[in-house]
DNA sequence: AACGAGACCTGGCAGC
DNA sequence: TGCTGCCAGGTCTCGT
């Protein structure tokens, strides 16, 4: 979403549907909608990124809503240029720049919410959990969540009607940060690891945000530069590597057709 | 209500 | 060189 931010102002030319089957189909009106709006504010909610638009009298007409799925990706050229293979989506802007949605898997989405109902309401939006960065995310709060579920650990707080934006990497880094076995029930967690874990959660997302997301072999910023840090996690992707607190190797194991890694010593 | 499996889709890589 | 099988960041939907 920083990296689209300079299209904030600008007004649209037009829109290019190239393949609209992403996860679910993208509205073909956009093509007709979106020329002549101005972009009026960037927000994200989730892995939502969402797109206010007015029209020229400064009304609001609606938000786009992106997801970038596993593998998507947005670029902003400075002008047109040759469209990939699995470039999908174009927004093109007055002044010439290119928002380009860019997904191999296509499990990404481009969704209209329409201006009579705040993109809060929309059914995707309705039953998404607290942000995990704002202070609703407390460790009483997961606590009290978990009271119910004999579900692991590791997949109650990847669930988003929890808690957003923990996905695969940082529940696992997370887990081990907060020395937690991600096999443990949930509600065997007590009190003060759910304090723990809410703060280990909170610091292992800012930290990836100030690195600039994680860099992995399909995923960049919006310019197309890595222009961040190769980040080194504590067990992510390190299966069978010495355990960097320990020394122990690093399980790896599968919750919930994912892989899940963690250190068997430090995390009891 | 909660859980687990399946679904969506393409590309990269290891092994034969 | 080519084939097969497995793996990958997400998350909705369905059957139990």
């Amino acid at each position: 979403m920083r990296g689209i931010a300079p299209l904030v102002g600008q007004s649209v030319s037009h829109v290019i549907i190239r393949h609209p089957t992403l996860r679910w189909p993208i509205p073909s009106h956009l093509v007709e909608t979106l020329p002549h709006a101005r972009l009026n504010r960037l927000t994200r909610r989730a892995k939502y990124i969402l797109a206010a638009f007015n029209n020229a009298e400064g009304v609001h007409i609606g938000t786009l809503i992106l997801h970038l799925g596993m593998s998507g990706r947005i670029c902003l050229l400075a002008q047109d240029e040759a469209a990939a293979k699995h470039d999908h989506f174009d927004i093109h802007f007055a002044d010439c720049q290119v928002l380009r949605l860019r997904d191999p898997r296509r499990f990404g989405a481009v969704l209209w919410s329409d201006g009579h109902e705040g993109v809060a309401d929309h059914p995707l939006m309705k039953t998404l959990g607290p942000e995990p960065l704002e202070p609703d995310f407390t460790g009483e709060y997961l606590y009290r969540q978990l009271r119910n579920k004999t579900a692991a650990i590791k997949i109650a707080i990847m669930d988003s009607h929890l808690v957003v934006g923990v996905g695969n990497i940082y529940a696992s880094e997370s887990l081990f940060r907060a020395r937690i076995n991600p096999k443990t029930p949930a509600n065997k967690v007590n009190k003060a690891k759910c304090d723990l874990l809410v703060a280990e959660i909170k610091a292992t997302l800012a930290s990836a945000i100030e690195a600039g997301g994680s860099s992995l072999r399909d995923f960049f910023g919006a310019d197309g530069n890595p222009g961040y840090f190769q980040q080194t996690y504590f067990v992510y992707g390190r299966t069978d590597e010495p355990c960097r607190e320990c020394g122990a190797p690093i399980s790896q194991i599968k919750q919930g057709q994912r892989s899940t890694f963690y250190c068997a010593e430090c995390q009891r």
